[in-house]
DNA sequence: TCTGCCATGTAAGTTGTTACATGATTAT
DNA sequence: ATAATCATGTAACAACTTACATGGCAGA
């Protein structure tokens, strides 16, 4: 204990939680964390191939390379049994909310210094965002998610996280809709 | 045009978005990145301090330097005119919504190699903090932003702003409740 | 022919966290 | 006495971003 164990390490267990799931590449996970697993986490596939190397060294996840004709070896990854332990562990833990951070309130909260209509812009673009990713998510909750209490476990812990990009987005829209119905009322009024 | 102009930099936006309103020290500066500034953006005293040496190197703040008796001096920063232009230009450009990235959600996801008590506990513990922040957000409203219509400009966009935070909260509420009620069902099941 | 997909990585830089450091004042 | 608040910072490290780098294969 006498070294840095109690670290955060958040990327490193999102892919445990990926891996467990369902083992694969570094490759496949970069799509994987700009789908599914990118409701609750993004990252980079520079950031993912770094943590995959990181992973092995420590033995959380072991690697078999399976040679392909006319292109780099694909290294299909899964969790080693040392790896589903730490990823227990760390689920026990207690964690804080994740602190907010966001552009677009920066630029809601310095509003008076740019034009309305800058600001209009801005939010327009944003609810047009947020609204495909609704209707993405709604799609995949038509689609795989019909029967909830049919799903397999880990269906129905993912269809949770699912449920909670829905209502993220879907804050988001509401937001939108909101501002701009403010802005709209002070142009007119000018 | 060379060098590194458009970069992100939103750490110093938030702060130029902040001393815009009402110029203060790191210190202060620091508080109301827990308060208010708080709703958007979150920073530590450390990134402060060094962000605003940065600021003041490039001329985007000034600052007057306030002799104490027995304590450090205080140091007053204001947003310079070119401070004001490089906000405005960063608030015109256009930004993306910001990834999600929440612990909570890896555990969920992964909720099945965990015990359901362990992810329950977690779970209360999150509604709980949301709740708190949630009325926090709602005793600001009723004290500060009553009468909407009759704010300075600048207090109408801030209200926008925690407007967002009281949203964004019971999102969180109402999702934990659906969760800790769907582990609630699946315990009774056993 | 050119774009996009498959599949992996390195290097340099920025941003954010954790630990350390100082020292007086005010409230319990 | 002790802790909290005021007020500032440095140093080391971890996390993340951006640019660079390779190279074949499939489809328009």
């Amino acid at each position: 204990m006498s070294s840095s164990e109690s670290k955060i390490m958040a990327l490193a267990h999102a892919i445990l939680a990926a891996l467990v799931e369902a083992p694969c590449s570094g490759y496949d996970l970069a799509k994987r964390f700009d789908g599914s697993v990118g409701f609750f986490w993004s990252a980079s596939h520079q950031q993912i191939y770094r943590e995959l190397s990181k992973l092995e060294d420590q033995k959380w996840i072991s690697c078999e390379t399976i040679p392909q004709a006319g292109r780099p070896d694909k290294k299909l990854y899964s969790v080693t049994d040392l790896g589903e332990q730490q990823l227990k562990e760390w689920i026990a833990q207690p964690c804080e909310p994740t602190p907010v951070k966001d552009d677009l309130l920066i630029k809601i909260f310095a509003g008076h210094v740019a034009p309305n209509q800058t600001i209009l812009a801005e939010l327009e673009r944003h609810q047009k965002a947020h609204l495909e990713r609704l209707s993405t998510y709604e799609n995949l909750e038509q689609r795989y998610f019909q029967n909830p209490q049919e799903l397999s476990e880990s269906a129905q812990f993912q269809y949770l996280t699912l449920l909670n990009g829905i209502t993220y987005e879907r804050h988001w829209v509401t937001w939108c809709d909101r501002v701009i119905e403010s802005l709209n009322q002070k142009i007119e009024k000018l």
